[in-house]
DNA sequence: GTCTATAAGAAGATAGAC
DNA sequence: GTCTATCTTCTTATAGAC
């Protein structure tokens, strides 16, 4: 737990919400601390006694992001976990894939989030530390162990078959929302869900109401 | 084709490679065309000479890297037409995610510029669209025929089960190089291959061999 | 064609009034 | 605690010498 709870004075909150508005539009090096001011309505002085510098700043948002985006994720986890052992594997995890999509979706500074972690890997390592380590590794390990928990899927390395569930999903909002290929080449989300269900669900044709062979 | 074979002086290409490393370092906004002409070992008014202005230069560089991975993957591609009808899919599609690997992991500067469009999306929106439209889309499409020209895979979203190949593939370089969870994180790339092959090709328990389904 | 030197402006950060 | 006004530094881009 890097982080505390952390509570944040009314002031510090509008100045986050500022700060999120520029850093999304101009970026981390384009952004001006004029800008951020002007966005919080606050004066620049003011927007210094609360964060050290521009960097402080821009981590303090992104980390917050960052444990928005795992705490929504961690209820979800919560959520399903009750019906892990009640329901069989594609309707499991085509509710998760969906949920999944849709914390990114209303979320959508999720998104933007995503864009400006991987757009500033080089400069902030730590930020993409911190989102690997808070989001995609929990997320991943998550994956892996259900997979691992259920050997009637019959998939050969549960690991791999995390990272090709998490990825068809983030890769369709990379390309879809971050990208905005939907101009160019629009793809429904059901599709994508339905073709990873489809292949991690269908390996032997019909066992899925045979608990015999899941002795876990 | 939006820009033709593009012959440039040695001055130019030597500053596209001073632009590169640059770039890679500091990301657009950061980057000063000081930087960049010190590193290309010319002076600025050469700099200027040869490119309008800072954003013509980055775009020059940014859509001649994506010629150089739209290249690299038509190569591919023509290498591995012949083979198509030859070989079962395991195979094929095996070696294609190999070779998809092996482009971006040999010129690392695929990796940089991934991240540099990814980055840039909301400032060089035509970036995106010509990194969609040369590699991203291409892909996809050649995966989708693929996958429909093979009814024996059983895949039943053929545009879906495309995302899931790419989107696994991509996001395992996203993750591992882009983002380095190699520290944190280690993956064998294989894993992420075996299983999306398994997943992909493990429809029907063993008609790889039974030619008389497919009437194409 | 290529350079040195510079113009014009915007950036991050702060001193000091209130 | 918050603001106006300012300092310093660094930026892009170019004028003019060679």
């Amino acid at each position: 737990m890097p982080t505390p709870p952390l509570e944040l004075s009314p002031k510090a909150e509008a100045i986050l919400v500022g700060a999120l508005e520029v850093f999304t539009r101009d970026g981390y090096a384009a952004a001006s601390m004029d800008r951020i001011a002007a966005a919080a309505k606050v004066s620049k002085p003011t927007l210094y006694s609360y964060f050290q510098d521009k960097e402080g700043l821009f981590v303090a948002l992104i980390r917050r992001l960052t444990q928005t985006a795992t705490q929504q994720l961690l209820a979800l986890q919560d959520a399903q976990n009750p019906q892990l052992q009640d329901e069989p594997p594609e309707v499991v995890l085509r509710r998760l894939a969906h949920a999944v999509l849709d914390v990114f979706l209303q979320e959508r500074s999720l998104c933007t989030m995503m864009r400006l972690i991987i757009g500033e890997s080089e400069r902030f390592p730590d930020l993409s530390k911190a989102f690997l380590r808070g989001i995609e590794i929990p997320v991943l390990e998550a994956l892996t162990h259900y997979f691992t928990a259920h050997p009637e899927l019959n998939l050969p390395n549960p690991k791999g078959a995390a990272y090709v569930f998490a990825g068809s999903i983030m890769f369709y909002l990379l390309i879809q929302k971050v990208l905005h290929g939907e101009e160019d080449y629009p793809m429904d989300a059901e599709g994508v869900i339905d073709s990873l269900i489809a292949v991690l669900t269908m390996a032997p044709p019909a066992t899925h109401l045979d608990p015999s062979s899941s002795s876990l």
